[in-house]
DNA sequence: AATCGATATTTCCATTCGGACATATCGAGG
DNA sequence: CCTCGATATGTCCGAATGGAAATATCGATT
């Protein structure tokens, strides 16, 4: 399993926030699974990437937008992680956006495929 | 000039259409520079990046699509690079898409640019 | 003090990506 | 037949990416 592409069909959106900052569909899915799960390494294992990779983008999370997204602590039994609120903020406007996205282009999406199915018969 | 992410405070799409491609705001400027100078080179130097990278992007472009989007020749005075019919409907289709995008969510991008600016100031 | 589970951090290494550069190729026109 | 401009293609190499794995850290519980 390398690279699962996923959303065919569908489309990636990216908002970008600042020059260091911005928040796509893989940062969202990890920040969902981090609050769904209570963790991280979790979080990392169900999306098929390294430990490394994903503490990596919590770092991004945290330090690109103004205020921390993810709150992680370590040792006892708080231990864990979980969504600051400005990070809950931040996942529900982003998922609004995407599925606001997804109605706008809709038909230019199934445009899209109609061309390109017809493109392709005619070879 | 390393990375000159562009398009602070709006959004990149990215159109997935098959597994093995999708359009973004990248290929469709490298495609609308070609449209526009006629040569992959000079749309290339435009964009910032080399032959080799611009001349790769056209290989995927005319390849995951199931047909050509763009069309080179080289040699006496028709040599040059133009958008096929495919290419300038993808390309307008896509701009669509963008335009849409950005009206759908620009409530939302407002609303994160208040939050994110609120959370920097309270620090 | 020892244990446990999850976060935090480092080192090492294979792979990929892409830039720079050098050629090769084509076809019209001089 | 030679030049010109642009496409087409290969080679070389440094940088960046990211995985694997080992280790450190923390704090409540036992």
């Amino acid at each position: 399993m390398k690279k699962s592409n996923p959303t065919i069909g569908l489309s990636h959106l990216r908002i970008t926030l600042s020059e260091s900052f911005y928040i796509g569909p893989g940062r969202a899915d990890l920040m969902e699974l981090i609050a769904e799960t209570g963790s991280i390494s979790e979080a990392a294992k169900r999306m098929g990437m390294s430990y490394k990779r994903a503490w990596g983008l919590v770092q991004v999370l945290n330090e690109g937008f103004g205020a921390p997204l993810i709150e992680a602590s370590r040792g006892g039994n708080a231990q864990g992680a979980s969504l600051t609120a400005a990070g809950r903020e931040v996942l529900e406007r982003y998922r609004g956006m995407q599925e606001a996205t997804r109605k706008a282009i809709a038909r230019d999406v199934e445009a899209l495929g109609a061309l390109q199915a017809d493109m392709s018969k005619q070879k």
